[in-house]
DNA sequence: CTGAAAGCGCTAACAC
DNA sequence: GTGTTAGCGCTTTCAG
């Protein structure tokens, strides 16, 4: 690779110091007071060397690189990927580019791309954590480095996060199958701590109390990230077993559960949802030709991005960052497969 | 933030030069036969200050970052997120970070990307390059940026480049429907010079031929990037039209047109592969749920990525770096919408 | 064995 | 008005 042209480069061609580029070249030629047919002719020689203003050196300079590590489960998930797209723009519109990593829900991993990133001194991370990955946030906070947690939180940890209602979401979803006659209602999830499957979690327990619906364990199926498929298989067809009274109505918590367990629920021949509701959290395209429409709750995947980069740069840009919680209001895409329940049901 | 540990930082609490925590730090105490005790405790203190070694400072030193840029069409894309989580994966076994941008097909943008990753000095570039780039493409060769483009290329200029088999693959998807007793084929392509599109036609062309049909221009429509949707829609009713001759099977170049295509195909209640086989160039999550499993041509995009990168670095590391075009075999995943042809079709 | 010092490209305080 | 220079953090040559 070709030398790339420097300021100094600059500087002896026109015989004069790198001060004086600099200054011109940054438009500070007023303050430094430089003269006009100087200044000319840097900008000049510049533009007929193609100058590149080389910002590795800026950054070693002033301590910040106006870049943003933004790390996220899985770049090649459909969720995240739309995600990274708003966050790429928004970074962008102010200056900012973005190195990303993929955690794949592992601690190791999740650190790993900590550490990588600090290394580049980015200027502020944007994070979707792991699973027990606390002290890897609070060493965060504690070295002051500027982050957001994204998606997701810690309910034990005091953070700057922004989050989908979570809560109220599922509350809505769960309330609208209530509503239409459901009663046994289960719901598959993920099995995690974080703040975003406890809180859909307790939306769907309280939109069943508040339905005068008893809670029953067994409704509620928890899956490991890991293998999720076989036990999101197994999981719907124990929830919709003839034998010991099946659930009316199921939620998905993700979805990628949604399209997983959809699967089933169309080999398995039950109608939806004369045989079961459906509802689901988030989109997926594979519901375009399922062969009912799918309730599903749409989150505001840009406006969370959005909001994302803006608290970070505030958090970057302040001397005293503060904790700073970000709820992003969803909407409920209402389709057929949450519609009214039969309320006679013809037993054969 | 915090000031951040620096290298003189352990040096002064040590009671050393710098050189030494250096040489040390970096494993060269044999060397520079550095004492062990001093090394000793010279590694002690590092890891007690937690000492993350400042990548930017050495990046200045050595004229390299350790970091690429990829720039895709559209992050969001799952297909270009797909290739974008490998070329993450494989970037990270070599020791690279990467930057990551969407160019939208646009031009401006694309250049905006190129200029930026290359201000921020990152040692080579993996582009999906937008149609009419070539300029741009150029201006890296004549300034001996080291990059590779990928997914797609151009016919009139000589870059190292990593795709997908795109004319065989499409030519034996349409031998496969030939074979099957189709005759007339139509497809539905972007309108793009760009290779990956022009060998896909090429391929599609090529087939009928071979299989003693006549191409009949009516049957390839070419849609734009831009409001495809109602394009692609337009082109499906043009292409099936009762009126004139409708086609009995189709061809889509991407995954993006098969889906529009399909929903099209589905409203208008035509049975697949009864009225009309079908083919995909890529798959999609939403084939899952469509009536009739859909044949498709499977890029491994997983090592197009990974060779993208290697090449990418056999660039970066070589002196005399020489253009290399690697072609990468697809599959083709048969389902029933290419099932055989009926042979007589019953007509009301 | 150890350390001073130069230099990567850029900026800005401070001399001249 | 204009230019010198120190220094950001790191590496490495060369002198001690």
């Amino acid at each position: 690779m070709k030398k790339r042209v420097s300021i100094k480069d600059i500087a002896e061609k026109v015989g004069v110091s790198t001060a004086l580029v600099s200054y011109v070249l940054n438009g500070k030629e007023r303050e430094a007071r430089v003269g006009q047919e100087i200044a000319k002719k840097i900008r000049k020689v510049a533009a007929d060397l193609n100058y590149q203003p080389n910002l590795i050196a800026r950054g070693l300079k002033f301590g910040r690189t106006n870049t943003l590590g933004l790390i996220v489960a899985d770049i090649s998930n459909p969720f995240f990927a739309t995600l990274a797209r708003s966050i790429e723009l928004e970074a962008q519109k102010n200056g900012y580019t973005v190195l990303f990593g993929s955690s794949d829900e592992q601690l190791d991993k999740s650190q790993n791309l900590i550490n990588t990133f600090l290394s580049r001194q980015v200027d502020g991370l944007i994070i979707t954590p792991v699973a027990g990955s606390q002290s890897q946030i609070e060493e965060l906070k504690t070295k002051g480095i500027p982050f957001v947690l994204m998606d997701r939180g810690f309910s034990d940890l005091e953070t700057s996060v922004v989050v989908t209602d979570n809560h109220e979401a599922m509350y809505s979803a769960v309330k609208l199958l209530t509503d239409n006659g459901y009663r046994k209602i289960g719901m598959i999830a993920y099995d995690t701590p974080l703040t975003h499957m406890q809180d859909r979690i307790k939306g769907y327990k309280d939109a069943l109390k508040d339905a005068g619906i008893r809670f029953q364990s067994k409704w509620l199926k928890k899956v490991p990230f890991e293998d999720y498929k076989e036990r999101v298989a197994r999981a719907v067809l124990q929830l919709i077993d003839k034998k010991s009274q099946p659930v009316d109505a199921l939620v998905f918590a993700t979805n990628s559960i949604s399209v997983q367990a959809l699967k089933i629920i169309h080999a398995q021949k039950l109608v939806v949802p004369d045989d079961l509701g459906i509802i689901s959290f988030d989109e997926s395209d594979a519901f375009e030709f399922f062969y009912t429409s799918i309730t599903y709750i749409k989150q505001n995947l840009n406006e969370i991005s959005k909001k994302a980069v803006q608290t970070l740069l505030k958090n970057i840009n302040s001397v005293t960052p503060k904790v700073e919680r970000v709820i992003v209001p969803s909407t409920i895409v209402v389709g057929v497969s949450s519609g009214k329940k039969l309320k006679e049901k013809v037993v054969v």
